[in-house]
DNA sequence: TCATATT
């Protein structure tokens, strides 16, 4: 009954006109009503909503706002992005436009099958017909070349809408035998799922994608574009979103846990079938801290997944908000190998405590590690045992930097 | 090289 009141109260915020920001570094205890007075100061603003936990509701440490006009929006982002840091804060506020926004105040479309020597003129001949053109580009490569391609921006969302339908998958133009493709241009939010979903085949070449948990691990899936047609590069996007490999190799990503690791006898073997492991992983302390292995081959059974509790918490802890542990037991890490993703992280560090959490760092764009990370353990002990079996240590390429994290917000002045 | 988060 309580949910009833979600009925959408403000038909301001469907007003096409309306501009939503996104804010990030915002505190968690702050309320709507707070952020809207201080935001106030500098813009028109109709609304703020907090983004919230799904499940806990608790704030995620940023919110939305929905100005009345672009330029409103416009004078929230001047005045505060990166200008103002709240109290509570690390850094200072992140105001910019929602995922979308702008492509959507943009009305860009994306122009594709152009025969390689047609040239603007003749495209904005073409689409002047619709409309006001404010923006028109034909992508190129190095010599200048087309690439057969071309963003395009109208005045209005009408124009663009209407040059979509009459010319997508209709219109041929001189000496072509395929018409042109018209859609949408992709959100931002689009190119990077994509950027990463490349960069990961590039990185992990030998991907068993019939790993089933490994397409967890993978970003987003691709969908294809709605209107079924080819973008830029027709088969750089196959609908399969992972190429299928041949060839064999122990799941890189899951079960790189100490125990699952036999003594070096055993790597030797194991080397040649898994090209993309490039060095040895030893788990220096790790191993210690376990019972003893078996000397036998029976070390390597699957019998694994001594699903402990460890990893497991500290599966939900990455998937979720990060979790942190108590002052003092929470690391910070340098020099992760490059492949390593949380689970990996999680694994190589479970040998010293309970972990909370286990963070790698990627890439927003790419994907790819940046080579640090956290890993919190429910207590400052277990912490400090990492640091001292796993400093230093020699894992990939090179040497772990192991400390505790760094804290900005634990001052409880008095 | 120290938590960047999109209802």
């Amino acid at each position: 009954m309580a949910e009833g009141e979600k009925e959408k109260k403000s038909s301001s915020s469907n007003n096409e006109e309306s501009v939503k920001l996104f804010v990030g570094q915002v505190p968690k205890h702050m309320t709507e009503d707070e952020l809207l007075a201080m935001f106030k100061e500098f813009a028109l603003v109709d609304e703020v909503n907090i983004i919230k936990d799904k499940i806990t509701r608790a704030s995620r440490g940023c919110c939305f706002l929905l100005c009345p006009s672009r330029q409103e929006a416009d004078k929230a982002v001047n005045a505060c992005h990166n200008k103002k840091t709240l109290p509570g804060a690390s850094s200072p506020l992140q105001v910019k436009y929602a995922d979308g926004e702008l492509e959507r105040l943009e009305h860009k479309l994306f122009v594709g099958m152009l025969p390689k020597n047609v040239s603007e003129a003749e495209l904005s001949d073409l689409f002047s017909k619709y409309g006001i053109i404010k923006d028109l580009q034909i992508l190129r490569g190095s010599q200048q070349t087309s690439k057969g391609c071309a963003f395009l921006k109208y005045e209005t969302k009408e124009q663009a809408h209407a040059a979509l339908e009459d010319i997508n998958g209709k219109h041929k133009m001189e000496g072509s035998s395929v018409p042109l493709v018209v859609k949408w241009a992709d959100t931002e939010k689009e190119r990077q799922a994509r950027r990463a979903q490349k960069a990961q085949s590039q990185a992990m070449p030998n991907t068993d994608s019939q790993h089933p948990s490994l397409f967890g691990a993978l970003p987003m899936g691709y969908a294809p574009p709605y209107n079924g047609y080819g973008y830029q590069a027709p088969g750089a996007y196959e609908l399969v979103p992972y190429r299928l490999r041949g060839g064999i190799r122990p799941d890189l990503s899951l079960n790189i846990s100490p125990r699952n690791y036999a003594p070096a006898s055993y790597m030797g073997s194991a080397y040649p079938t898994m090209p993309g492991l490039q060095y040895p992983i030893v788990y220096p302390g790790a191993i210690m801290s376990h019972r003893p292995l078996s000397s036998s081959p029976g070390a390597l059974s699957p019998t694994v997944p001594s699903c402990n509790s460890a990893t497991s918490s500290a599966a939900s802890g990455s998937s979720g908000g990060q979790v942190e542990g108590p002052p003092g037991a929470n690391l910070f890490i340098y020099h992760i190998p490059q492949e390593f993703g949380d689970q990996e992280l999680a694994n190589t560090f479970q040998a010293f405590g309970q972990v909370l959490s286990a963070k790698v760092f990627v890439d927003k764009a790419t994907g790819v590690s940046k080579c640090f990370g956290f890993v919190s353990y429910d207590s400052p002990a277990a912490a400090q045992n990492a640091i001292t079996m796993m400093n230093g240590c020699q894992l990939g390429g090179k040497k772990l930097k192991v400390q505790l994290k760094k804290d900005n917000k634990q001052s409880k002045p008095y």
